[in-house]
DNA sequence: CGTGTTTGACCAGCGC
DNA sequence: GCGCTGGTCAAACACG
């Protein structure tokens, strides 16, 4: 494993978990601020870099312990290594994070096309395969609840957008605003 | 009719 | 080589 970061407990220092680098930082939103506008807490999220491929939801389950509160606090690795394959470009950046929420889609400000559903092994829950529809926008993002706690969503993304989120340039706000969508699904 | 979702089929990677 | 698994495609479908 090489560089994470998880700074779900640090609302001070907040990092963009929509991997775009078009956007500005917004730092003036806490966590807080985040969880009385929305429905739901964003509890955890883990950045990772190329090499950092390990998926959360392959975590072993023999290996889980049984304080999920403890989230992935450093130790996403599975027991049992799968290497993905090749994401295009070793540049492909990818980001995962949890949030607890009673919906599974979330309205980031890009707008999403479905394009799979999968039941995946040592998972209850689907997993939700979404593209981006921006046009020459490649970013992809899968969602699925946590096996070990359902009240909690996880949520992948998968490349930089090369746009302007259209909500942030519309109502200019951040662009990474993840809000509980009622209109998908 | 246009847009987005659903879902079964298909494909590639990996382990045995 | 074969089976399993995750990821993607695309036709059919639903909905406004």
């Amino acid at each position: 494993m090489s560089t994470f970061s998880t700074a779900m407990n640090a609302t001070s220092h907040y990092q963009n978990p929509n991997p775009n680098p078009n956007q500005a930082a917004y730092s003036s939103t806490t966590t807080d601020q985040l969880n009385e506008l929305l429905d739901f807490e964003l509890s955890d999220y883990v950045a990772f870099d190329g090499e950092f491929e390990e998926e959360i939801s392959t975590r072993d389950t023999a290996k889980r312990s049984e304080n999920v509160e403890n989230n992935f606090n450093g130790s996403l690795s599975s027991s049992t290594p799968r290497k993905e394959k090749n994401l295009g470009t070793k540049d492909e950046f990818r980001f995962a994070f949890r949030t607890k929420s009673k919906l599974e889609i979330m309205d980031d400000g890009f707008k999403w096309r479905k394009y799979g559903k999968k039941m995946v092994k040592n998972s209850p829950n689907p997993r939700n395969y979404f593209k981006c529809t921006s046009e020459g926008c490649s970013v992809k993002k899968r969602v699925e609840r946590d096996r070990d706690d359902p009240n909690y969503v996880i949520t992948t993304y998968e490349g930089m957008h090369n746009h302007q989120s259209p909500d942030s340039i519309i109502h200019n706000q951040m662009p990474w605003t993840l809000q509980p969508s009622s209109s998908l699904q």
